[in-house]
DNA sequence: ACCCAGGGTCATA
DNA sequence: TATGACCATGGG
């Protein structure tokens, strides 16, 4: 908690997720954000919802090829057509956002997992953004910034750091939101050294950290 | 010319 | 269970 609370107050409330549309639009952009830059997924999204085609029943049908051409700016575009595709049809399956609001989070979480291409921090985006559950995500910053604050090595399984923070907070779902967007926006952040560089966020420690400044 | 980005699947050992 | 190859565009 007293990390949250310093990242909030160096970066201010994030307000994630950016998504004007609802929840299906928070979905469809955890799927094509995977290892991509969100300035590229906003393309994307602008460019289906300029279409029209920002919607489940119409992506679900959509071919591949065409439904490709619309997401190149994501990158992977033929993976994430199949991943789309997949999770179109699942939400349709599944009886759409109704029917998967009365499922309980564990359920609604194992749901997800079974949908190809949907791992589980696209699961747990999902869950929190989309649905607000309580569901810590898990991402590469969040692993960087724990090894770098030495509250834990990095590497250990998804779940368990998972775990660790649902047990350390409350179940609050926007508090969830907000830490894990801290994250990230910490994570992007330029290395302002004052005094040191204990938590840099950069990806390589920066030429002050390493010089020890 | 690198390196990185709001990951996940699949084959291999 | 644990690596490694692969996917591919756009910005620094």
């Amino acid at each position: 908690m007293a990390l949250y609370r310093r990242l909030l107050a160096a970066y201010g409330p994030q307000g994630w997720w950016p998504a004007r549309d609802g929840p299906f639009e928070v979905m469809v952009g955890a799927v094509l954000t995977q290892n991509t830059a969100w300035a590229n997924v906003e393309r994307a999204i602008e460019a289906l919802r300029a279409a029209g085609a920002l919607e489940p029943r119409t992506l679900a049908r959509m071919p591949p090829a065409r439904l490709a051409r619309f997401l190149r700016p994501v990158g992977y575009f033929n993976v994430k057509a199949r991943r789309l595709r997949a999770f179109c049809r699942f939400y349709l399956e599944a009886g759409g956002l109704e029917a998967l609001r009365r499922l309980d989070t564990a359920a609604l979480r194992a749901r997800l997992l079974g949908v190809h291409g949907v791992g589980p921090e696209t699961a747990d985006d999902i869950l929190l953004y989309a649905f607000g559950r309580p569901v810590f995500v898990i991402d590469a910053y969040t692993r960087r910034l724990l090894a770098r604050q030495g509250l834990a090595r990095g590497d250990e399984p998804y779940e368990a750091l998972r775990a660790a923070f649902e047990r350390a907070l409350p179940p609050d779902a926007g508090l969830y939101g907000e830490y894990h967007a801290l994250i990230v926006a910490h994570a992007k952040a330029r290395c302002r050294v004052r005094p040191a560089c204990e938590g840099c966020p950069a990806r390589r420690p920066c030429a002050r950290a390493r010089s020890g400044a």
